[in-house]
DNA sequence: TATCTCATGTAAGAGGTTACATGATTCG
DNA sequence: CGAATCATGTAACCTCTTACATGAGATA
C-alpha cells in the first residue's frame, strides 16, 4: 500500500533511475525495511509522473540515456504528507519461526539446527553490513537515518543471542518446558503414527 | 508461497475448521509468525483436500454445521518435507522504519515521536501477550514452541529498548551523528525549498 | 430480543513478483 | 573481446485482502 510513497521517499534524497531505486532497495540500507522490483518500479514511476508527483529531468547526452526522476512541488507534499501519517504496525511473515513452532520429536531436530545455522549466517552478514554502513566513508545517512540503522542493529544482535540461545538447547536436548494441559504432544504423534500406519496397511 | 504449507501446519495440532485457523492465526500465538485471511483460507482449504492433502470429518450433528479438517497421510508427508526445507530469509516492510529513514529536520519532530509512541503501545501489548500465553493454563505449546515464544520476546524487548533511546535522543535533540560527505541534506533542504518556492511563485 | 460469536463462502481487484526482451557502456 | 554492470520496460501470473452475503446458536 506504500511502494508509490516509498518511490518519493527515496527520491527525496536525490533524483534517480528507476535502476537506481532498484539498487537502493536492493543493496543499500532502504533494503534494511523496504522491498520492491522492476515489475513494481517501472510501472509506478510512469504513475507517479502522469499524476504529478515527479517528472523527468532531461539529460544533457553523456550518450547513455537514461530517465532521472524528481519530485515536484505537489510530490514533495504527498511525501511530506505521507510521513505524518501514523505507520502500520509491521505484519511479519517468518517462515523459520512457524516451521520452528509447528516442528515435533518425530522430525530430527539436526535439520532444525541447520534452519538455524543458515538464518544465523544470513543476520550476521546484514549486520557487518548494518555496521560498517554508516562509517564507509561515501553514504549518505542522516541523523534520522541513524535512528534506524540502529534499530537493525539491536534487532539483529538480539536475533543472533536467540539463535545461539536456541542451538544450544537443541544440541543439549534441554529445550524449555512448554504447555501441555490437553497432551497435545501425546496426541498428535499419535495421529500422525496412525496415518502413517493407515499409508503403509494400503 | 506458503500459505498452505502454513494451513497443514497449525492442522497439524489438531483437526479445525476455516474458521478455527483464522482465531489462530488472528488472536493466537501463530499469529506473531505469520498472517492469512478467510479469503485465502476457505478457498485453499479447497484446493488442499482436492489434491488429498486434508479431508473433512463428518460431525455426528451438534446442530451447528461445521467442516473439521483432518491431514492425510499424504498432507502430514507434505507437511513434513516443508518443514525440512530450508525457510526463506524473512522480508521486512517497515513503514515507521521506512518514514524514519526518510525524515528531515523540516518536519516537526513530534510527529515522529508520535508514531514511536503508538509503536511502543503495540509492541507492549504484543509482549504482554507472549510472556502471559505460555502460562494461561490452556493453551497449547510445545517445547519448541516455546523456542518461537523467546525468539518473540527478545526481538519485542530489544524494539521496546530502542524506542526509549529513540523518543529520548529526539526529545533532547541529540540524534546520533550520520554520514553526509556530500551534503546530501543541505542539499535535500535546498531543493525542497525550492519546489516548495516555485508552488508559491505560480 | 438484540447482539455477539461461530461459521462458510465468493467476487472483485489491489498489489506484487518472475521472467523475459533488449541494448549500451564499462572494465578486466 | 567477453563479462559485468547500467538501463528500461512488459506480460503473465500469483497471491492475498477487502468487502460482502448469509445464517445459526449462544449470551446478556
Amino acid at each position: 500500500m506504500s511502494i508509490e510513497q516509498s518511490i518519493l521517499a527515496i527520491l527525496s534524497f536525490w533524483p534517480s533511475t528507476g535502476y537506481d531505486i532498484n539498487s537502493e532497495v536492493e543493496h543499500k540500507a532502504a533494503g534494511l525495511y523496504w522491498g520492491m522490483s522492476y515489475g513494481s518500479i517501472y510501472p509506478k514511476l510512469k504513475k507517479l509522473e502522469e499524476e504529478g508527483f515527479i517528472y523527468p529531468i532531461e539529460q544533457e547526452e553523456k550518450g547513455r540515456k537514461k530517465k532521472l526522476y524528481e519530485l515536484t512541488p505537489k510530490g514533495w507534499e504527498e511525501f511530506e504528507n505521507w510521513l505524518r501519517l501514523p505507520p502500520a504496525y509491521p505484519k511479519v511473515k517468518d517462515e523459520l519461526l512457524m516451521k520452528m513452532s509447528t516442528w515435533h520429536e518425530d522430525i530430527e531436530s539436526s535439520i532444525l539446527i541447520g534452519h538455524l545455522l543458515k538464518r544465523k549466517e544470513t543476520t550476521e552478514d546484514l549486520l557487518e553490513f548494518v555496521k560498517g554502513w554508516p562509517t564507509n566513508g561515501i553514504s549518505y545517512i542522516s541523523n534520522f537515518g541513524m535512528l534506524s540503522i540502529r534499530y537493525a542493529e539491536i534487532r539483529l544482535e538480539a536475533e543472533l543471542k536467540w539463535i545461539e540461545e536456541s542451538i544450544n538447547a537443541l544440541e543439549k536436548n534441554q529445550l524449555p518446558k512448554g504447555q501441555d494441559p490437553n497432551k497435545n504432544t501425546e496426541k498428535l504423534l499419535a495421529r500422525r503414527r496412525e496415518a502413517i500406519q493407515d499409508e503403509k496397511g494400503k
